[in-house]
RNA sequence: GGCGCUGUACCCAAGUGGCUUAAGGGGAAGGUCUGCAAAACCUUUAUUCGUCGGUUCGAAUCCGACCGGCGCCUCCA
């Protein structure tokens, strides 16, 4: 039985979704208006974590992932650019969809956009209106939160206290300070829609709780962000979809902790950030991931470079077994008697609130476990073979910390066996100075030699 | 001011009452293997969990005080 801590009742509860067998889940997804840094990848890796562990249990899962397509940052970046706010944002999308690729995030079921969604945000609109959760002065439209007797329940708010020590800037028009944008009349030169309203655009929290709604439904199992979302965005996003739709929103909430330099939160606003392209033009992606999986996803964890070495090396020791296994075992039929300790152990620590560092170490015994077996001759290829498929459920597909084989099988390799062979030969007649200068030399060009006790192999880094 | 998180070895980090006189990774030191490397393995690296009290047969884990770090309360993953 899976336990998520839900930031809603603040404890670990256990994990029952509405639909047995099935997750419902959306996570917010980024304003595209820009590279998107290493921070914001931290939650869409977390979340990733999230989603194919439910995949490996066999759940089906329902994964929304809205883009932000339309707000005051893509505004004030296209008039920056030049260009247009629609081609700014199918910028910044395309990169996003790039750059989650590479950082092999499972993709979303779908990645609702807001501008593809006005007749539904509208329409949520008009309901709260209608119910008189929302007032209309001259254009702008206003969630009124005193009418929400939630109101505060998912940050642990009281009204009385944020307005105490608000800050924000009193706008006339409101009724209460913390009464939030639903429509915002368009103003010279801003890109509008049509609306009973009159031109204008949705605020930023109505177009989750539109497009939760349609792509999952009016009560869905779980819905994540990062911490900084809680509030007030996703409080807002309760006090919409409750409000409209008379029903519970969603059961679970997951929060992700922040990405911090210097202990400091990164963020684009302070300017400390590093875009996820500069990292992984040095770090390979499963790097990032198993930096990340190595801390439990609520945890603040500090960033450095020192760290990204040291994921670097422990990632490593995970991919030299799983290469050497891949070359033992071959087409060898695993027998799935073995590991079933070790399988239990793992989901067991991923049941625990998807703690991923204690997951990591189970993988980490079984390396050690493996390698010792390795060392004794004679392994069984089943065991081989279970060996490997213990590594590439754990460490591959729920994980995806594992490198990709840069073998190929070409020209390129045979190159390789033949100097390989070469090298033999002078070894064998103890001519050590041509053996090391072909192994420096292919080092030099990426080509990493291992001589094992009958056999020379290799590796492409 | 309100709400919340957090302080574990040289670094990262799991552990929320006895299974732990504290997982796992990195780093460092010594050893095995090797022509030498690399990889891998073995050994060592916290009698101690920010500090001080308390509860308990028993605490890193619960309670209190204090010290330190961070976040949210404003756009932000």
């Amino acid at each position: 039985m899976i336990q998520l801590y839900n930031t809603l009742t603040r404890r670990k509860e256990p994990f029952n979704p509405l639909e047995k067998g099935k997750v419902k889940m959306y996570v917010c997804g980024p304003t595209v208006y820009d590279f998107f840094h290493i921070g914001n990848a931290r939650s869409f890796i977390n979340a990733d974590f999230v989603h194919r562990y439910f995949r490996y249990l066999g759940l089906e899962v329902k994964f929304i992932m809205n883009l932000t397509d339309v707000d005051d940052k893509i505004i004030k970046k296209s008039n920056e650019e030049g260009a247009g706010f629609s081609a700014i944002a199918k910028k910044y999308s395309d990169a996003f969809h790039e750059d989650i690729r590479k950082l092999k995030i499972l993709p979303a079921t779908i990645y609702p956009a807001a501008t593809a969604h006005m007749a539904d945000i509208i329409a949520m609109i008009e309901k709260l209106v209608e119910k008189g959760f929302a007032y209309n002065v001259e254009g702008n439209v206003f969630y009124d939160i005193s009418k929400f007797t939630g109101y505060g329940k998912l940050s642990g708010k009281n009204t009385e206290e944020l307005e105490a020590g608000s800050r924000v800037e009193v706008n006339s028009e409101k009724k209460n300070p913390l009464d939030f944008s639903l429509w915002k009349k368009a103003k010279e030169g801003e890109p509008y829609w049509e609306s009973p309203w009159g031109k204008g655009r949705p605020g930023w929290h109505i177009e989750c709780s539109a497009m939760s709604c349609k792509h999952l439904g009016k009560t869905f199992d779980i819905h994540a962000g990062g911490s900084d979302l809680i509030f007030p965005h996703h409080e807002n996003e309760i006090a919409q979809s409750e409000a409209a739709n008379g029903k519970p929103f969603a059961n679970y909430w997951l929060h992700f902790g922040f990405l911090n330099i210097d202990s400091e939160k990164m963020s684009k606003s302070l300017g400390n950030f590093f875009t996820t392209r500069d990292i992984l033009q040095k770090f390979q992606a499963e790097t990032l991931r198993f930096f990340y999986a190595q801390t439990h996803y609520a945890s603040p964890l500090n960033f450095t470079a020192e760290a990204l070495e040291a994921a670097d090396s422990g990632r490593l020791k995970i991919d030299n077994l799983f290469f050497r296994l891949e070359e033992l075992a071959k087409d060898a039929l695993p027998d799935d008697s073995l590991f079933r300790e070790e399988y239990a152990r793992f989901e067991e620590a991923m049941n625990d609130d998807i703690n991923t560092p204690k997951a990591l170490a189970v993988v980490f015994d079984a390396v050690k476990d493996i390698n010792r077996h390795l060392a004794e001759s004679n392994t069984a290829t089943a065991y081989l073979a279970s060996a490997k498929k213990f590594i590439q459920h754990t460490a591959g597909d729920v994980l995806a910390v594992l490198g990709e084989a840069k073998k190929e099988a070409g020209l390129e390799s045979k190159l390789i066996e033949l100097l390989i062979q070469l090298r033999l030969e002078a070894r064998k007649e103890k001519n050590f100075a041509l053996s090391d200068k072909i192994r420096d030399r292919l080092k030099e060009i990426g080509v990493i030699l291992e001589d094992g006790k009958d056999k020379t192999s290799y590796k492409i880094v």
